[in-house]
RNA sequence: GCCCGAAUGGCGGAACUGGUAGACGCGCCGGACUCAAAAUCCGGUCACCUAAGACGUGGUGUGGGUUCGAUUCCCUCUUCGGGCACCA
């Protein structure tokens, strides 16, 4: 055996072996159970990022834990090929997306292949490719007969100067990110998805999915958001007269309303400004206000009255109309009876419009003052001031007003969802064609099912200014199927979530070029444990789960759920490093270009940049991302320290759910401790070979090393297998090395009780550092590479110990350990307890009250 | 603003079901090896009281509560992070 550690080569060999042996291509097998394990596959953004390998190396390690335990695993990877950032790739170089986006694929697969991946890479797909994204357009031509996709308006942001469509992301300040223009609004037909009519089923089924991590779930449900209320009528005589509806989930405040408050775009606020300018301004600065919920919901509070009236339906009174830039078109009916005495956001406007404050739930006795507003407010009480519901708690004044305005016609019990259907046009070139031909005489027609697919040209480069489809006369002239005329193809794309709503599916049988999906399927799916980023708890999942429900109404698969198992890992951060240039702006220096010096007793800390010596400012930690300039690029580490490095680095450093700090010192550790379980090993090589364990005739050092080497197992397969917890599993191994190194070796069985203790570090640690373990297990005698080893059974009779330690309070406070025997029953352990003399000193004359004893662990006695 | 998390030594973190706070690693201090440095190895390392031990005292973001006992459960507040529907 070789006395260097040196990664490069083992690595190097291990994947080769890996590679010839074919150990991580998956066949259907009905008589072995399956582990699928998936990871969220990558954008090709060019390189992988640190989250990837964080991401990755999770949903690795769980592989090779569960094929040591004799699953028949599948752990596929793709590529989530579609999207923005290939666009501005081309503006800014040239070059058209799709070569952008294969480069990309061509460098990071060879980037994953360094890791040590176990992939199988048979089944790899990419969404760009058509005999992927073909089964989008069926599908959703299937969603359009179905009524589940259908059309209508939608609001997006205009460039008036690049005339173009912008996301989200491209709007700055209200301003264009190219241009600077200010964006405007423009109302555009779009398709929609109706995930809604899924609502209550998407919610319903997370309460029986345990293994999804219990706040994904809570951000899902709140999410869809289910109100019971009452959708309540107030009547008026406003143009040809009707009905002005609002849903309220706090009906017992009716009497407490005293205005009511419509959205920009409700018909109400568009009949008043029909002939008032001043009205019709507001309405359109109000349309013109963010896009975003999060700016939409901090913006201030406006509103302007409409000097319409609409009636109470209760007390008949006459109660004013405004129009509030808070109130959501999209959510209920766009309109919402104001109750300021109950309600915050209502309380602030009316203060703000000197509207009035009518109190009719009663606090606890405490008074209601018209000053400031109090939480509670808002509490659920008797009803006050209400005419016909006074002394009303909450829940019979709502029964007794649904019911007395239903008798009119003027309310009904009505649940409302926060959901909203799903826009999937997008105004853009690289995604997928939405299957849609617009014919003169025929309208909107579908794509016949045998001219599909739908094929995305390939070379276009967009400018910027538009779709580029919107030129590209090849892909715009078709004939219409239904009569044969001139026609032009639908140039929107889809949203690239549709992408990501089925790969999962698609790996059963991604060579499948007749179905979407097969028979394969049924064996795979659904995926057993399913990893990613916590950013897509709720977006990409409800999606997903939305899409596989559709597909099980079709009859192509059988379950509901796609995801049995869920693990949200959490953030890569890194230092962020900057200074402020002359004109104001914030340049960043990448960590890698900074010294950071720590002080002399080593708490405080100095960076300065390499390049010219002087101090830069400290940002603190941030998530690493492009714009803080502080990635890290894992290819540097790979080449350095090695896959091994990395991977243990990063599993080690925090528990996986949570933030992770990158460390250059952290990853200098790593790498010592696998240059020191090498030594260990090749130390214990150079001796020749171990004897066999004589359990029969073991010394009570030996017994001990044993004991710690098989709690080290029951402790690693507890960690990997049940709690996701790589770091203290690696914690334990790392334990167990020291306490492997600190062992003196006098007698023969003294090397057989090393020689298991290695073994078992070796093999505890194979799913996290595959290569190193791969060599290591072969130069400890081992014929069979360790891929195919099964994971090692626990010994429970090296586990016995015959006595055990005891920690006792007195009055909750440490005072003293004993030791007794394991099998000791309450009154030994008790006597033993008061006998210590340091427990004497502090329980001294005062009487025994009480004497609390958890078995094998603690007595508390109270005095 | 709303929804969801998180907060523990100089730093990353451990303590799993309410039962020994600080495992493991980093950094730092001391020592060995070396002409020297790097690498490696050994020892120490929450704070305070103390000449020095101690199963002395204090201590898990803030303030309160429940309990024999709280990092863990409940309430309040603060700060940081994720999401908010066209980034993926």
């Amino acid at each position: 055996m070789q006395e260097r550690y040196e990664p490069a080569a083992i690595e190097a060999e291990a994947q080769h072996y890996w590679d010839q042996q074919h150990s991580f291509e998956a066949k259907e097998d009905d008589s072995r159970a399956k582990y699928y394990c998936l990871c969220m596959f990558p954008y090709p953004s060019g390189r992988l990022h640190m989250g990837h390998v964080r991401n990755y190396t999770i949903g690795d390690a769980l592989t090779r834990f569960m094929r040591m335990h004799g699953r028949n695993v599948l752990q596929p990877m793709g590529w989530d090929a579609f999207g923005l950032p290939a666009e501005n790739a081309a503006i800014a170089n040239g070059v058209p997306p799709a070569k952008w986006t294969f480069d990309n694929i061509a460098h990071m697969k060879a980037q994953f292949k360094s890791l040590g991946y176990g992939l199988d890479w048979k089944r790899e797909l990419t969404t760009c490719r058509p005999e992927y994204y073909r089964w989008n357009q069926w599908l959703f031509l299937r969603m359009l007969e179905k009524g589940i996709a259908y059309r209508k308006t939608g609001v997006v942001n205009w460039d008036p100067v690049d005339k173009t469509v912008l996301a989200n992301e491209q709007v700055i300040d209200g301003k264009g990110w190219r241009t600077g223009a200010i964006v405007e609004k423009r109302e555009i037909p779009m398709y929609y998805l109706k995930i809604t009519a899924y609502a209550e089923d998407l919610l319903d089924e997370l309460s029986s999915m345990p293994d999804w991590p219990e706040r994904v779930r809570v951000m899902q449900a709140n999410w869809i958001g289910r109100s019971e209320g009452v959708r309540l009528g107030f009547p008026h005589n406003i143009g040809e007269g009707g009905v002005l509806w609002v849903f309220t989930t706090r009906a017992d405040t009716i009497m407490g309303a005293t205005f009511c408050a419509v959205a920009a775009e409700h018909p109400l606020a568009e009949f008043a400004a029909h002939d008032n300018p001043k009205l019709a301004a507001f309405i359109e600065d109000c349309k013109r206000g963010p896009a975003l919920e999060a700016e939409m919901a901090t913006q201030e509070k406006k509103g302007m009255a409409t000097g319409l009236h609409v009636r109470h339906p209760v007390s008949g009174e006459p109660v004013p109309v405004w129009i509030g830039n808070y109130v959501l078109m999209s959510y209920g009916d766009g309109a919402v009876m104001g109750v300021p005495a109950h309600d915050e956001r209502d309380f602030a406007f009316a203060k703000k419009y000197k509207l009035p404050i009518q109190p009719v739930i009663e606090s606890q006795g405490r008074p209601y003052s018209l000053a400031a507003w109090e939480p509670w407010y808002s509490d659920h009480g008797r009803c006050v001031n209400s005419g016909p519901y006074d002394g009303f708690d909450y829940q019979a004044a709502v029964d007794a007003v649904a019911r007395d305005l239903q008798a009119i016609g003027l309310g009904e019990k009505r649940t409302t969802w926060r959901l909203r259907d799903w826009g999937i046009s997008r105004q853009r070139y690289w995604g997928c064609p939405i299957p849609i031909i617009h014919c003169r005489s025929c309208g909107a027609v579908p794509v016949p099912d045998e001219q599909l697919p739908v094929v995305l040209p390939t070379d276009l480069v967009p400018d910027g200014s538009g779709n580029p489809l919107l030129k590209d006369e090849r892909f715009l002239n078709v004939k219409c199927p239904k009569c044969g005329a001139d026609a032009r193809r639908e140039t929107d794309t889809m949203d690239t979530f549709v992408d990501s709503s089925w790969y999962f599916l698609r790996f059963a049988c991604a060579d499948n070029n007749q179905a979407m999906l097969d028979y394969r399927v049924q064996y795979w799916l659904p995926v057993d444990q399913y990893i990613g980023g916590i950013e897509h708890a709720i977006l990409h999942l409800l999606y997903a789960r939305f899409w596989t429900r559709f597909l099980r109404e079709m009859g192509a698969v059988s379950f509901k759920e796609p995801f049995a198992r869920l693990f949200t890992q959490g953030m890569v951060l890194n230092d962020v490093f900057f200074r402020k240039t002359d004109s104001g702006r914030v340049q960043y220096f990448n960590p890698v270009d900074v010294t950071v010096t720590a002080d002399d007793n080593g708490k405080g800390s100095i960076a300065v940049l390499k390049a010219d010596g002087k101090e830069v400012e400290s940002g603190g930690v941030v998530t690493m991302s492009k714009s803080k300039n502080n990635g890290v690029d894992p290819q540097v580490l790979v080449d350095e320290f090695g896959a091994d490095t990395a991977r243990l680095f990063i599993m080690f450093a925090a528990p996986p759910e949570q933030t992770l700090e990158w460390s250059d010192e952290g990853v200098q550790g790593a790498f010592r401790f696998i240059k020191r379980l090498w030594k260990a090993v090749y130390d214990h090589v150079a001796q020749g070979p171990a004897a066999p364990l004589d359990r029969s005739a073991l010394t009570e050092p030996q017994r001990a090393l044993r004991r710690h080497s098989h709690q080290t197992l029951s402790k690693v397969t507890d960690d990997i297998g049940r709690r996701r917890t790589f770091n203290t599993a690696i914690a334990a191994v790392m334990e167990l090395l020291n306490a492997v190194a600190k062992y003196p070796l006098t007698a023969a069985q003294d090397r057989s009780a090393v020689h298991e203790a290695l073994e078992i570090a070796v093999l505890a640690l194979s799913p996290i550092i595959p290569h190193v373990t791969h060599t290591l297990w072969r130069e400890l005698g081992h014929g069979t590479a360790l891929i195919d080893e099964p994971w090692r059974q626990i010994d429970t009779e090296a586990l016995q110990s015959a006595d055990v330690q005891i920690v006792v309070q007195v009055n909750g406070k440490l005072r003293a350990h004993i030791t007794v025997a394991v099998d000791a029953d309450d009154a030994t352990v008790r006597a033993a307890a008061l006998a210590d003399a340091n427990v004497q000193k502090f329980v001294g004359s005062s009487a025994v009250r009480k004497v609390i004893i958890v078995p094998g662990k603690l007595v508390n006695i109270v005095v």
